[in-house]
RNA sequence: GGGCUCGUAGCUCAGUGGAAGAGUGCCUCCUUCGCGAGGAGGAAGCCACGGGUUCAAAUCCCGUCGAGUCCA
């Protein structure tokens, strides 16, 4: 990045001056002019440990000092309040892991006004990228907050601020903290995230980086001329202020604590230490801990070990435990954020990200022997952050009740795991393998969630009498993530719209009349283009498919043309121009189309997208605040929707919402739509809008129903009123993932015929059984009874009567060379029967052949008794059998079994049969 | 969104194409003053459901439903 970037104003006149730094070779300001590194770790140790940077303050009062010295400084920025840590607006990430990502992508694409310019906000964030070296570094946070003021320029436009004010209000708030402005340098580092990227300053004192200014006027581009780590960028249409303070590190750094957690947490830490019984380290081993705090930052702990003269082990040994414990105080408190903002523990998405933190938090408890419940921990976190957060109050009773449900779940998983890992251990000790295999290891941890140590605990516990060895590779998580990884290569899919967009752009945006006048179904219009099989009108009554509707369909009817018409298929919309899509033929520009679209489909899907938003409502009410939508599909006969939730759809609930929903339709409520500019719907309504996906734009549609009630942003088509939907009946409640429920449902004429549908079915099923229908419940259980118990009477049957049959056969029986051979035909007999008989026949020494002739198929059973097993396998004999019946056969020596197609060749069979068991015999004779 | 695993007696699970099993619990009897324990016998299965392949499927293939788990 050219050095021109930083060529700032502010510092020249402030007497900075521009330095490469011995150790790392970046360049950095400075007012010092002896300074020779940059002052960042790994070139210079954590100074301010045991000797804090300036005056002591709480994570509070530092949130407040910043908010209040932006807004009142002379560019008076407007103060926001914090956005959820769950990234709802966006479908690229699903945490919120920077004050900026408030704004992508609209806002910094310039699509639409930031909602003040410039501002201030104190965004909790939530990083899980470095979720293995929480507690260790001493320096890392799941959840944080990033301080941030932000200014929004425009180019061409009036400018707020860039670089030069920016420096200039770094430089003021660190000195209105109280800090020794010549400790303090400003770090050239180019910036990249997120797809944008910029000219950076890192901001750091003693060690420590406790902001960066970004200024970011970059975009990802292919054919971008700018190159910044391999990847190519350009110019954006608008240049952005972005700046990130870490409220911790400013907290850490006026207390001097070892760790940022220690200033952080210092209650948690101390509930956590009295309860495992350890004591700090700060106690027993002060020294060790603040040189070692000091070192972290720069070196390895290899390094660390030596220089205070310990060995890494003894080193480990005292560290150890209170960096478990330091893990646990960050986790609970990332855990407050997610489960208060309403992620909903899960196996995919954001959902499964808590299951992840859950589960690390109680192994963790586990392994310090502490017995606090973890709600309790959460619940403590909650305490301390009420006060800036009073919302998180809110979700305590969800909170508890999904903490301890997890835990619960955990429990039964590793008590399943427990039985898997030793049967498993069992099986290696059989074969005398000293070692369970890495894949093996890998296998326990990806299909049923037993982490490695798991595996070794269990293996090497005395009482589960193995004694097979278990091996962690250091990198074993990554091991796993990168064979995630393989597979996702190669499925890359480019949607190919990029070709009508660039033919749609000169196009004017279409009239929206399905807005305007939502009951109409016929229209006139004038055809602008026609592209690619679709027909681009000025205006249009055709909806097209979005937010889980879809497309109406309907025809156009050209009157100049001896009312030549076309059947239109499909309706997409792209960037504002809506294509209709024609079955065949085509059309000339300037045309006069009157169109009409399909009014019973249209109807249809009105009531669906309505009806989708009263069970939403609905489920809400009857579940709880944290159920969201994840995803909607509506059709003519039944709608579907996707909520999510901790636990199944009870049957009782189920009827609850939708007599709840039924009742929303009754009471008429008022159903109103209209565009809204966004970011004072944001603040107005909140995120609970964008149920159904972020829509683009700078004004979006609103639809509200009665009292506001239930508010989205919608685009769909709508009743406007709530009676129109008519009733909506609950089809059934399906769990599409852990964590996600889907509901399906029918409303209007569509609900009348499904209630119907079942009702016949009912009717039905009564009459075949002959009862009424409130008895067809304990009419069937009465009739299953019976017919198992019959089967059971069946069967005993059968074995009596071949019981009985058998001194017949024995009767029957034939000598072959001084062996009692018994060959039958038994009609309509079954192979079980037959198993029976020539099992009980060959105790009583006589060889069997039995062919049971049925309509199709004939079966094949054939019994040896032991003293000839030498002589005639069983197996043999009924493939040869089955062999002239066109079929084959195979079992045990001693009996065995088998079938064939050509029932008229049975007498055949049995001859080749006997012939087969006279040669083996006669063999045997002449030895 | 993608991957992997599982569904067999009330419970925990064996069973890799050839007669549905074990342990535990349950019932009856014996032993005991009674309990625990022991002995003998017994009942208990739509092998989740629906298709397919095969002479033959709990077992192999496909689909559905239900459960678990990992990754982005």
């Amino acid at each position: 990045m050219d050095s021109e970037e930083y060529n700032i104003e502010y510092l020249k006149e402030n007497g900075f001056t521009r330095k490469k730094c011995e150790r790392c070779g970046s360049h950095f300001w400075t007012r010092d002019h002896d300074r020779k590194t940059c002052g960042d770790a790994p070139c210079e140790f954590y100074s301010f440990i045991g000797n804090p940077i300036f005056k002591e303050r709480s994570a509070d009062e530092i949130r407040e000092s910043f908010l209040s010295f932006f807004e009142h400084c002379p560019h008076k920025h407007t103060r926001m309040k914090r956005y959820p840590v769950v990234a709802r607006w966006r479908d690229d990430i699903y945490l919120n892991i920077a004050s900026i990502a408030n704004f992508q992508p609209f806002v910094t694409s310039g699509k639409v006004p930031p909602p003040a310019n410039p501002l201030v906000i104190s965004q909790p964030c939530i990083r899980l990228e470095d979720l293995e070296s929480i507690g260790k570094t001493g320096r890392h946070l799941t959840a944080f907050e990033m301080m941030g003021h932000h200014a929004f320029n425009k180019r061409g436009g009036e400018e707020i601020y860039w670089k030069n004010d920016t420096v200039k209000y770094c430089d003021g708030f660190l000195r209105h903290l109280g800090v020794d402005m010549d400790s303090v340098t400003y770090k050239e580092a180019p910036w990249v995230g997120g797809g944008n990227a910029g000219p950076c300053l890192e901001v750091i004192t003693n060690g420590l980086e406790l902001a960066t200014l970004v200024f970011m006027d970059l975009e990802l581009s292919p054919q971008g001329e700018i190159s910044i780590n391999g990847q190519r960028y350009t110019k954006m249409d608008t240049y952005i202020v972005d700046t990130g303070y870490g409220l911790e590190r400013f907290v850490w750094a006026s207390k001097g604590t070892p760790t940022v957690y220690d200033a952080m947490f210092p209650d948690v830490i101390k509930e956590l230490v009295n309860a495992s019984g350890f004591e700090h380290p700060l106690e027993t081993h002060p020294a060790i801990i603040i040189q070692n705090a000091r070192l972290s930052g720069a070196m390895k702990r290899e390094e660390i070990a030596n220089k205070l003269g310990i060995s890494l082990k003894n080193l480990k040994n005292i560290l150890e435990p209170i960096e478990t414990i330091y893990a646990i105080a960050d986790h609970t408190k990332c855990l407050a954020f997610m489960l208060a903002d309403g992620v909903v523990p899960s196996n995919a998405k954001e959902g499964y990200l808590a299951r992840l933190v859950l589960r690390r938090v109680f192994r963790m408890l586990k392994s310090m022997g502490i017995g606090i419940p973890l709600e309790d921990i959460v619940l403590m976190q909650i305490e301390t952050l009420r006060k800036s957060f009073p919302e998180l109050e809110k979700s305590v009773d969800r909170i508890v009740e999904l903490v301890s449900l997890e835990h619960r779940r955990y429990d039964e998983t590793l008590l399943k795991g427990e039985r898997i890992i030793r049967q498993m251990a069992r099986g290696y000790k059989r074969k005398e393998e000293q070692k369970i295999p890495l894949d093996m290891l890998i296998n326990l941890y990806d299909t049923h969630g037993l982490p490695p140590e798991f595996v070794k605990e269990v293996v090497s516990n005395q009482e589960a009498g193995v004694d097979v060895e278990v091996d962690i590779p250091e990198n074993f998580y990554s091991l796993v993530a990168s064979m995630h990884s393989e597979e996702r290569k190669g499925e890359m899919e480019q949607p190919i719209v990029e070709k009508i967009e660039e033919k749609t752009k000169s196009i004017p945006a279409t009239q929206k009349l399905y807005y305007e006048k939502p009951s109409a179904v016929d229209f006139e219009a004038t055809v602008l283009d026609f592209v690619d099989g679709s027909v681009i009108l000025d205006k249009t009554l055709f909806f097209p498919e979005g937010g889980g509707q879809p497309a109406d369909t309907g025809s156009l009817t050209l009157k100049e043309e001896n009312n030549r018409t076309l059947k239109v298929i499909d309706v997409q919309e792209v960037e504002g121009v809506i294509l209709h899509k024609i079955e065949n033929g085509g059309v000339s520009k300037g045309a006069v189309v009157s169109g009409h679209i399909d009014a019973a489909r249209r109807i249809a899907h009105t009531k669906h997208h309505s009806a989708t938003h009263v069970v939403v409502c609905a489920a809400r009410e009857v579940l709880g605040g944290h159920i969201w939508q994840a995803g909607a599909q509506k059709g003519e006969k039944r709608a579907r929707i996707d909520i999510t939730h901790f636990k199944r759809i009870s049957d009782a609930e189920r009827r609850e919402i939708e007599m709840l929903a039924n009742r929303i339709v009754m009471e008429d409520k008022e159903i109103k739509a209209s565009f809204e500019d966004r970011n004072e719907a944001e603040q107005k309504y909140g995120f609970r809008i964008y149920q159904g996906g972020v829509p683009p734009g700078k004004r979006i549609r609103i639809v509200r129903i009665g009292e506001d009630e239930d508010v989205q942003a919608c685009a769909g088509t709508h009743c406007s009123k709530t009676g129109e939907i008519g009733p909506i009946k609950i089809l059934r409640t399906e769990r599409i993932q852990d964590g996600i429920e889907r509901i399906e449902y029918s409303a209007g004429e569509a609900a009348v015929k499904e209630i119907q549908l079942l009702e016949e079915l009912i009717r039905k099923s009564a009459s075949v059984l002959r009862v009424p229908v409130h008895k067809l419940p304990s009419a069937v259980e009465r009739f299953f009874e019976e017919w198992k118990q019959l089967r059971k009477e069946n069967e005993r049957l059968r074995a009596e009567i071949a019981e009985q049959r058998i001194g017949l056969w024995k009767e029957h029986a034939r000598d072959i060379r001084g062996v009692s051979v018994i060959a039958e035909v038994l009609p309509g007999a079954d192979t079980k029967e037959m198993m029976k008989i020539a099992s009980q026949l060959s105790k009583d020494d006589f060889l069997t052949i039995l062919i049971g002739k049925r309509e199709k198929h004939a079966s094949v059973v054939s019994s040896v008794p032991v003293y000839l097993r030498n002589e005639v396998n069983a197996s043999a004999l009924v493939k040869r059998v089955c062999e002239v019946l066109g079929g084959s056969g195979g079992g045990k020596a001693e009996i065995a079994q088998g079938g064939g197609t050509k029932i008229e060749k049975v007498k055949e069979a049995m001859e080749a049969g006997i012939t087969l068991v006279d040669d083996l015999i006669s063999k045997k004779v002449q030895k």
